[in-house]
Parts: C-alpha cells; structure tokens; sequence
DNA sequence: CGATATTTTGAAATAATTCAAAGGCAGTGG
DNA sequence: CCACTGCCTTTGAATTATTTCAAAATATCG
C-alpha cells in the first residue's frame, strides 16, 4: 500500500546547472537548514552536507505523502510547502506551512505520518535519513543546533494552538498575517525580505482555512473584514499590504507569539 | 518584573527520605525522562543524572512562570501538571499536560514563554540547563534519544492541533479522553497503568476546556452527551471508565493519532 | 475568447458561547 | 453529626459566531 518514492518518477529538475545546489557557486541562501548550520557552525561538517541529491517539486506536487516510509530527509532551499493531515472523513488540518531552511521527515516512527504538499515550485535537497543521523552522532555542535530547530517546531505549533483554540476567526487571520510577516525569509518568492509590509500569500484561500481550522468563507469574510477596517490592502489575491501594523497586531494578539514573550526584555 | 524561582520558597518536600529519587534504592518509576534514557542508553552517562535536586510541588502551585528566566530543566517523575499560555485579555490555551517522564524548561529563548502549573501533587528532579547541555555533548546517543523526545512533543502537537481545528466538541472531548488512555503510565494516579479503561482525569473540567479550546459548560455538555450515549461512565466526576471502546474511538476519530498513522502494517 | 477554478458575498441553519440558575461535593465550624 | 459555606459541575434558555448552501464576481488557463 506504501506508495513511497512514486513521486520522485513524476518530479522535474529546473534552474539547476550543477551537480548540486551547494557546489554551484551560490552562497547561504542555496541551503537548507542543515547544511546552514553545518556551514555557520561545525567547521568539521563544512562539506558533509554537499552530497545531497536536489530534488525540485512543481506547485502541487506530493513532496511526502501519508504513510510513506521515511527513508530521506527533505530540506527545503526555496518554495513553500504545506504539512498537513487527512482525517478520515475528508477534513484536512495543516499543520505547518514550511519553506526555506526548513526540514521535513522527522518523525518517531517508520512511516510518515502527514502529507506535504507544494504550494509553489520547490527546490531542496534529500539526504539520506542516515546522514542526519551522522551529522548528530559526530558532531555534538551540530546536534545542539538540530535540538533548535526541533524546539523551534514546538513553539510555532505552540501559538498555532493559543490561535486556534483561542481567537476568533478574524483574530486567527490577523494573527496568521503577523506570522507569514514574522518569515518572509522562509515565504516570501521575491527573495528574503524582512518584515516588510508586503505579504506575500503563497497559499490558496483554502489552505489558510485548513491551517486556521475555518471555512474558506469565513477566511474570505475574514479578509474583507480587515480589509473595511483599513488595516490591509490588496493589489491581487496573493499579496496583501499591511497598512495599519500596530491595529493588525492588536487584532491578532502579537503579544502572545512566543517569540515575542520569550526574549529578554526591560 | 521577573519573579524567577519564587516557587521555591513556598514549595514543600514530602515523602523523600533519601538525597534524592536515584540514589535511594527506587527503581525505573522514579526517574525523569532524562535519568530514564541514560540509564537505559547510555552506559556512560549511569550516574550523570543523579545528582539532581528533588523538588515537590503541591497541587495548585506554579512549577514554571511565564517570563520566567531558564535556568534548569525539570523532568517530571510523578504527577501531572498543565502547561499554559495566558493571553492579554484573560485567554488560557492549555497546550499540553505533562506528567511522569516528561520534562519542563526546554525553550529557544531566554524566558520560559509558558506557565506550568501542578495539578495534583508533583515530584520532579531539577537539573541545571548546562547538565542538560553537557550530556547532548558528550554523549552522541544521548542526543539522539533527546531528540526523540523532541520530536514526540511536536507529534503531540499536531494531534492536538487537528482535534481543535478539525473535530467537534463531542470528537474533541473523546478524543481527549483517548489521549489519557493512551497516556495512563505518565497521568494516572494509582500507579502505571496502560490502556485501561478506567480513566483518571487528574485536572479540573476548566483545564479540559481550556485545552480543548471549548467553555466549560460545552465540555460538561460533551461529557453527559457521551454518557447519554453509552460509551463512558462516572464513579465520581475526575475517575471515568470506558464502557464502549470502539464507539468512542470512531467519535474521537482515533485513526487520525500520529502513533496509529505511523506505525507499519502489513 | 470561452471554460474552469477560485474567491467573494448573501441568507439560512447550526454549533458553541454566554448568561443564569440549580445541583453536588468537600471542608469548616457549631 | 449536621448545617453552612464556597467551589466545581451540570443543566437550561437566549445569543452569537461560524458553517452550510447557493449564487455572483473575479481570476486563470488553454
């Protein structure tokens, strides 16, 4: 029943003229996660993660699927990509939406519990499970820096979870905006921008709906309800403007980000 | 502003005799997740952990304070306790309860952003963050099981995260009641018990509601609904006994758990 | 340009909340 | 031992936020 790897046969390689995203001559932001930190921190695992076989996705295309054994581990450089989960009766709750320097294919056990979509073209680079496995055991730096990424997952599921049990819909649409604004340098396709103003929206209305646990409707009543309180704009559907920052940050509770409560402050 | 450690003041010891939980000739029940995974793993980290500080909580008293700086991590070897986020406007998400061999204090920034609270009598070990540390350090094993923690706290998570976006109040409070059951050896009280049908449920129905994202009076309702169905049954109002297995496992649409998705079949 | 999918808007239905009150249980003091 | 108090839980009725069903507007694609 596994259907693992079918994927790869129907997946096309664009835009990449070397033998690997990492020895092409491109600088950081051509990494993924892993090979970032190697990179930044662990001078003995300069090069270890150069050995990665680059696999693009076209938007759409399965990246992971349900119940596929877990025998790689996908790294994204660029493109966004939703983690979701299929419930039996049709319902579908995203868990995360992922970009660049952010890995997919952790997991306790054998199979792969979700399903991982993209949502634009994707580039990014699978080792195999056994390379991250290495990286850990040789290189205790390295392994310190994975522990981040790991509790860094736990946080942002962490305010997804105050947002979805706690705000209403608006609340929640407010909130999810600040976020994609919080990572334009993971979402945003015009480069890595920073808490600019201008959001790009990667995902379809219904995608943010499964993520926020709402009905398209509510989402597009949502938007247009922020829209009539003059705090964003819309030049198309896919990218919103900001234009009341500190209003769209009262609706969508920006105090209780963690990273917004967790840093020291006076 | 920062009231670190003020619990420590008002906390109690009780039922310690020894210089602390390992060194007294108790065995496996009383360790913390840490102690457990070294003295199962890792040969050379046998003693690492036994020098930790025993501290007890009672019932009611704040283990963890939001703001609060990290300075140590608490493993759990006993009891049960809530993990919390307070909003501005008087909003509680609970986003995990956590009980034996579970631990506290881990977080990407320097103030715990959370508030951790005791619901029944708690013991706990408290190391400081830099054993923690050391231990990923010197023992590369160690880190990979550290990790496997990791990655079942944001297995937890995304549970969580499709009962509130997804399911109903009825589905949300079963499924709830299924995470228990599936959780006895760390929640229930008279002992380790696995997968019984009698269910302790060691926190307040406004803990319940307010984990589920729900009021209480809509968890009262899905309590006697459920009952009015046939499927659970009171002694008193915290000890619950499933009469009905497989229907409240289609209600909590217990497919959809990480353990059962990921796991291989034939 | 026409056809199809996505987004937005409207009106009715429903699930959950809020407000209000009653019932049950534990602890305290007479 | 019983009555009293306070807290937690349950139930009821009205209100509200969100969903569902339906259709119009807008964008996308061949």
């Amino acid at each position: 029943m596994i259907t693992a790897c079918v994927h790869v046969a129907i997946r096309e390689y664009w835009n990449i003229n070397g033998g690997g995203l990492l020895v092409n001559g491109k600088s950081e932001k051509n990494k993924g996660a892993l090979a970032t930190i190697a990179a930044n921190h662990i001078p003995e695992l300069k090069d270890f993660f150069s050995h990665g076989e680059v696999q693009c996705f076209k938007r759409g295309e399965t990246v992971f699927s349900e119940g596929q054994a877990i025998t790689q581990i996908i790294d994204l450089v660029s493109g966004c990509a939703s983690v979701s989960r299929n419930g039996k009766n049709g319902r579908r709750q995203i868990l995360a939406f992922v970009g660049a320097r952010q890995f997919i294919g952790g997991a306790s056990t054998a199979l792969y519990p979700n399903s991982v979509v993209a949502l634009t073209n994707v580039e990014a680079i699978a080792y195999p499970k056994s390379v991250l496995e290495q990286a850990v055991a040789i290189a205790p730096e390295f392994a310190k820096h994975f522990q981040i990424l790991l509790v860094n997952m736990i946080e942002s599921r962490d305010d997804h979870i105050f947002a979805i049990g706690q705000r209403t819909a608006n609340e929640r649409l407010a909130s999810f905006l600040l976020h994609l604004r919080n990572n334009q340098a993971r979402f945003s396709t015009g480069g890595a921008r920073y808490q600019s103003n201008r959001i790009d929206l990667p995902m379809s209305r219904v995608d943010i709906s499964d993520y926020l646990g709402l009905s398209v409707e509510t989402i597009s009543r949502a938007f247009s309800w922020l829209k009539r309180q003059g705090v964003i704009n819309f030049s198309d559907s896919t990218q919103c403007e900001i234009v009341d920052l500190p209003r769209i940050q009262e609706f969508g509770g920006s105090d209780d980000f963690t990273h917004h409560r967790g840093s020291a402050q006076t």
